[in-house]
DNA sequence: TCTATTGGTTGGAGCGCTCTAATGCTGTAG
DNA sequence: CTACAGCATTAGAGCGCTCCAACCAATAGA
């Protein structure tokens, strides 16, 4: 259980330690016969320098570290893939952390990861409060993902959620509906512009909007259409906060004897792995994710490197995924 | 951007440095006065310790790792939740990391991990080679996750697939069904138990086994339905290697103008969130994943702490959750 | 021939912390 | 009044590494 050291690699090279550390780190200035000598040795112990030792005697890190709210949300795995690429790339780690949608969680990742004096940190959709991420970004370089802020040394990456509620009730209206609720993400990120997305669509096509309150669950969207058909106010098509919500919402509406999309056409938004699965087939938004975290590597890099001091806020465009909950009121099925 | 550190605290409050780490570590042996004059300093400073340097110095570490095959997998999170909680409570730290899927990315992950020098190692569903895992552990403690292994200084922690696959077949059997197909994991881990599990339980009952080669996917489900379809040999009961894969069965099942579970019941494997949904219902065999991670965490830090040696091989009992997608043969719906 | 210059190499200080052994300081016993 | 605990406190070495300045050929320029 003991890993060798530097200092052992330089002795069986009969080389001394700072030229072992030289070969480590690649440097041009080392004759070809030490290098070699020096990385056989290595491969011999079986060495490989001590990330923690070097960071804290260089004092730089080469680690990215990631905050993911939530786990269990595939979305975030994606966005984690954009982010890995771009850091391997560039030759840095990545390491990653949970908070578990909760803000006491949160905070202790939060602190865990600034233990590690990353180089950079990037937060995904943190439900943490802005003064805590203000706090953090007098430290080291910060991006929010999929949350915005007006701090000015954080950098914000966001799709355009009105832009996607705007492209979904165009759908909607174009295979002619005309009633058309949206079940609403209350205070979770991003349920803001997409509400206002959709009350700004269904205005500029003279219609009437129609909020239903819910949330980012399964269990919600369905809630919410239970308490439509109750209350007899159910459209002929819906367009839900996420994914989630949405699977939610087909299975009340299935439960209650209707058809999706024959009688209720269902929108989601996120394009959710789950949205793809051919048993669910749901119409949605797609965020580039990926996109966002190759964009939100990228943005902390520049600042890692000090290219850039002003603040840089990304606002990429979602695109319509057309499946099958979505048809004309009436229509097939 | 500049952290202060433990000297500065020291001169602000007036001690020796030496102090300072004293009360940073909650020793008993510091006056109350001196306690809350060096509370009271780092306060104004702002101070926190720096990790890497305490670990450095100490010759110990807080960090557990986890490496994640697959991030995008639900699977893992509710794993990764059960570590995280035990972790949580014993005072350490839990960095995660992911390989992707991919031997290679998977290496490098491993080796990032490894830099970090950390406590130990968890590795859930590693696909690197049993020799990597083996050289890895020869330098700190390791627990594999739905992976076995025979390296002696390696903990495992599995579901008891025979026994899942039994349940699975126990239950179609006992609603009547007699042809009943097992659609194979192939070369994925877990697989062999379950398919070995399946065979068996099919030759207690008297059954004939079938077992249809196939994947870890919702894709790779719906294409072996459709072989079974085109070569008439479509059973009346499925069970599938995954959820994923029985998903892919039901829609690929439906597209063909079949009811489920009507006309085929279908069986998932590892009662994912998918299987949940209210729209999926999906009858499935449950693992507990938190669990395993708990199991995990607490067998890992059991060897940090030396107070074990001989390596540990859980094995849990999956149970078998019904819900919507078994019936009799020619049943419900 | 002597001094610059260059490219490879090295010793040693120091990153922020922990840990050991030694120190000073009471208070109590001899 | 000395001796000796017992306790709180501290100096200093050292964890594995990087980085700087110094060093040492070997070559080039004068």
């Amino acid at each position: 259980m003991v890993r060798p050291t530097m200092e052992d690699v330089a002795l069986r090279a009969g080389v001394s330690r700072a030229l072992v550390s030289l070969v480590m780190r690649n440097s041009p200035k080392v004759s070809e016969a030490r290098r070699t000598a020096v990385l056989k040795a290595a491969e011999e112990l079986g060495y490989s320098p001590h990330a923690m030792a070097r960071s804290l005697a260089s004092r730089t890190s080469t680690v990215l570290g990631v905050m993911v709210s939530d786990l269990h949300n595939a979305f975030f795995a994606e966005v984690v893939d954009g982010i890995d690429e771009v850091a391997r790339e560039q030759g840095f780690d990545v390491i990653i952390n949970t908070g578990g949608r909760s803000p006491a969680r949160e905070r202790r990742a939060l602190e865990s990861l600034l233990s590690f004096r990353p180089a950079g940190l990037i937060l995904l959709s943190p439900v943490v409060p802005a003064t805590a991420i203000g706090k953090a970004a007098e430290q080291l370089p910060i991006v929010l993902v999929a949350r915005s802020s007006r701090v000015s040394t954080v950098d914000t990456i966001n799709d355009d959620g009105e832009q996607g509620a705007r492209l979904a009730v165009d759908h909607l209206v174009s295979l002619g509906h005309k009633r058309i609720a949206h079940l609403d993400g209350g205070e979770g990120t991003q349920a803001g512009p997409r509400r206002r997305g959709y009350v700004a669509a269904m205005e500029a096509h003279g219609l009437v909007p129609q909020v239903v309150s819910s949330e980012y669950t399964d269990a919600a969207g369905a809630r919410a259409i239970r308490s439509l058909i109750e209350s007899d106010a159910l459209p002929t098509a819906i367009l839900s906060c996420n994914d989630f919500n949405a699977v939610g919402a087909i299975s009340a509406l299935e439960d209650a004897g209707l058809r999706v999309p024959h009688d209720v056409s269902v929108v989601g938004y996120d394009n959710t792995s789950l949205a793809a699965l051919r048993h669910v087939s749901l119409t949605t938004i797609d965020q580039p994710r990926a996109e966002f975290g190759r964009l939100a590597a990228e943005a902390l890099l520049q600042r890692v490197r000090e290219e850039r001091t002003e603040p840089v806020r990304h606002l990429l465009n979602p695109s319509l995924v057309v499946r099958n909950t979505t048809a004309p009121p009436g229509g097939p099925r």
